[in-house]
DNA sequence: ACAATACGAAACGGTCCCGTATCGGAAATC
DNA sequence: GATTTCCGATACGGGACCGTTTCGTATTGT
């Protein structure tokens, strides 16, 4: 009656192991997988929001049956799921020299996930949709955010610690201070520059403060 | 055969002058006008997207006949365009006193905003948008944001004239310093605090400095 | 060869929406 | 009171999409 494999989405971590019947007939296509979800994040770069993709559009897009899609996913929400972890790049690799230069390397990191309009687009929308579809908000806190901001966090409470940052700050507050500037320019100004050294700029100007004088 | 009316959104500045023919038979309601963009807000309030927004849903949620909308408006863009404008909130008056309390006057003014779920709301959805919509961002732009941001502006260069900040830093760049960290803050961490006096905090932060011994 | 499963394509009945039109009644001017 | 226009309600034909099912075909293990 259950086909065990209908129940498992790709990338869901349950591939069949021994216990499970083994896998007969002809396999789930490998390119079908990638050839969905790229087409989802296709349609977000050229702008389309998540509201207005249908299963018959992406299957369209993607060049697949309509059937096929939904042979992976239950529907959309599962479906965008599978998309974020798809774009989950991991957290660059810290030099650990100075903090100064950390945080040069994490506001960059921002920076240049913006300027790959698939990302940016993505994050857009998973913004606006936050409200409607908690999971949806959960998962990509989980997969994209958090790592990112443990990573940034752990820089800062090194620079309290060594002494290169005031103690006297909430580190959150902190957080949004280097981060802030950066984020709002990529995701609330769509007509903003993006120049090459501005995150060095960023982290200067918040380290040394703004006041003439300083 | 057209009747003017039916051309003249409410709040296009058209009101019907002398020279055109003098208003005869019922009056458009005022109250219809009002209840159709607040249902819309109330809607986009409750979490849903413009792009699941129908004719239908806000006529029905305004207890309104659709045909009523059409008269008043060409779609549902037309729609929104007025919707936008209705929550156009003039800027805040600033003491002018000192650079410092006028831009804590203007972070505080964001936080406040965003305070207002309305508000809030309907910018993260003007955000996924807007690639889609370049009318929509460039009215959301003109009604919103241009204000705001000559405003800030004009007290960033007070303040380098005065010689309260540095002269050597990208004025844009000042502004995304001061404003960026609420903004991040408040549109794209829906789980996030904005507690009383964290304008002064973040003003005070970046004029100082986060490095230790500033 | 045969059974099992996946594939793309197409069709299904159903729901929602579009934008327009029509209705009887209400509210204003003439 | 007659005329004009708006009102809410409802109906219309047309279209998109939903999620499922059924094709004929392709690809695997037994």
């Amino acid at each position: 009656m259950t086909d065990i494999r209908a129940e498992t989405a790709p990338g869901d971590g349950t591939p069949p192991g021994p216990s499970v019947r083994v896998a007969r007939g002809r396999p789930r296509s490998a390119a079908a997988d990638t050839a969905i979800i790229e087409a989802v994040l296709s349609l977000l770069e050229e702008g389309a929001t998540i509201a207005e993709l249908s299963m018959e559009r992406i299957a369209r897009a993607a060049g697949v049956g309509k059937a096929t899609v939904y042979r992976r996913w239950a529907g959309k929400n599962a479906l965008m799921l599978d998309v974020m972890k798809s774009v989950d790049e991991q957290t660059p690799r810290l030099a650990g020299r100075s903090v100064r230069d950390d945080l040069v390397t994490c506001v960059e990191f921002i920076r240049r996930r913006a300027l790959v309009k698939r990302s940016s687009a993505l994050l857009r929308n998973v913004i606006a949709q936050a409200q409607n579809e908690p999971e949806l908000w959960a998962a990509y806190h989980d997969t994209v955010i958090a790592a990112r901001r443990a990573q940034v966090g752990e820089v800062l409470r090194r620079g309290v610690r060594t002494g290169e940052l005031r103690a006297d700050i909430d580190p959150e507050l902190l957080g949004d201070l280097f981060l802030g500037p950066m984020l709002s320019r990529s995701m609330l100004r769509p007509d903003a520059a993006l120049p090459e050294g501005l995150s060095e700029l960023i982290v200067d100007a918040v380290l040394q403060g703004v006041r003439a004088g300083n």
